[in-house]
DNA sequence: CTGAAAGGTTGAGTTACTGAAGCAACCGTG
DNA sequence: CACGGTTGCTTCAGTAACTCAACCTTTCAG
């Protein structure tokens, strides 16, 4: 096995250049988070719910995980006060886990941190960010969110 | 931290757009991973052998974690055989660990099925992940990796 | 030589995760 | 309607990743 074609080098290093990305990102959305006394998870979670309550299967669908290991962290946060179970009305055995206002405080304030401390995107100017905003959208639609 | 005007919506839209991305790698990266029975973590730290031996406390810092970490994760793969500790001759202290033969080819297989499995930017054309890269240096340039 | 500092390990404790087993509510078939 | 299978969630091991404090050894400064 030889040298591969450009297209592959290319490629190759565009993923090792996400990947920094991603472990630089991935870093500080763990600190916002620490910040506000929540895991990456529990953070993960109350995410998810800023578009309303959410059966627990659902999230674990979401969140490629384990039914039983969002039991867990729902009882964390729960513990908190950042969400309720509910139980639905059209089916019995579904909770509906939803955010309860110190829980969207918490999040909201976790993304504009985000936004907000992104050090990285201050590197660009705003014609690149909107490319780069173009690229990445083409590069999502169609993937499994 | 300087002063920042108001977060303007086309930032916020990049930063979601990259949270969705750094999820979707982040979930790839670790079934890649499970794939070859390792971990996230005991992949990031062969990934970081890829250039040499290495201190523990430099793995430490390079991976933002506790040294008492590391070495856990270290004694895993010492015990599957992926790398090996050995004093370093300048200071007696410091532990010095290579990935041994078996660990340089999980690592190596796990980065190519990465290049391959790599779907969001199949969408992509080569100028545009030319761009992609260019941008992408652009805002790790001067970031602490 | 003595004491402080640095590298690593150990032990306790928390969280995140998986997989199996279990309970309760829902539903399709007879 | 009743019964058996499925679905949603929890519980219970068990492992890995992580932090923090305490500890040992080696290094180094005074």
């Amino acid at each position: 096995m030889e040298t591969q074609p450009a297209t592959d080098d290319l490629t190759r290093e565009v993923v090792d250049l996400m990947a920094g990305l991603v472990a630089l990102f991935h870093r500080e959305y763990e600190e916002a988070a620490a910040a506000r006394s929540l895991t990456g998870a529990q953070a993960k979670v109350l995410a998810l719910l800023r578009r309303g309550p959410m059966p627990m299967r659902h999230i674990a669908q979401t969140l490629s995980c384990e039914p039983s290991n969002i039991t867990g962290i729902v009882d964390r946060l729960e513990l908190r006060g950042f969400v309720t179970r509910e139980a639905d009305p059209q089916d019995r055995r579904v909770k509906l886990v939803a955010a309860t206002e110190a829980g969207q405080d918490a999040s909201a304030e976790l993304r504009e941190s985000l936004n907000f401390a992104r050090e990285p995107l201050a590197a660009l100017g705003e014609d690149e960010r909107r490319t780069l905003r173009d690229l990445l959208q083409r590069m999502l639609t169609g993937a499994t969110l």
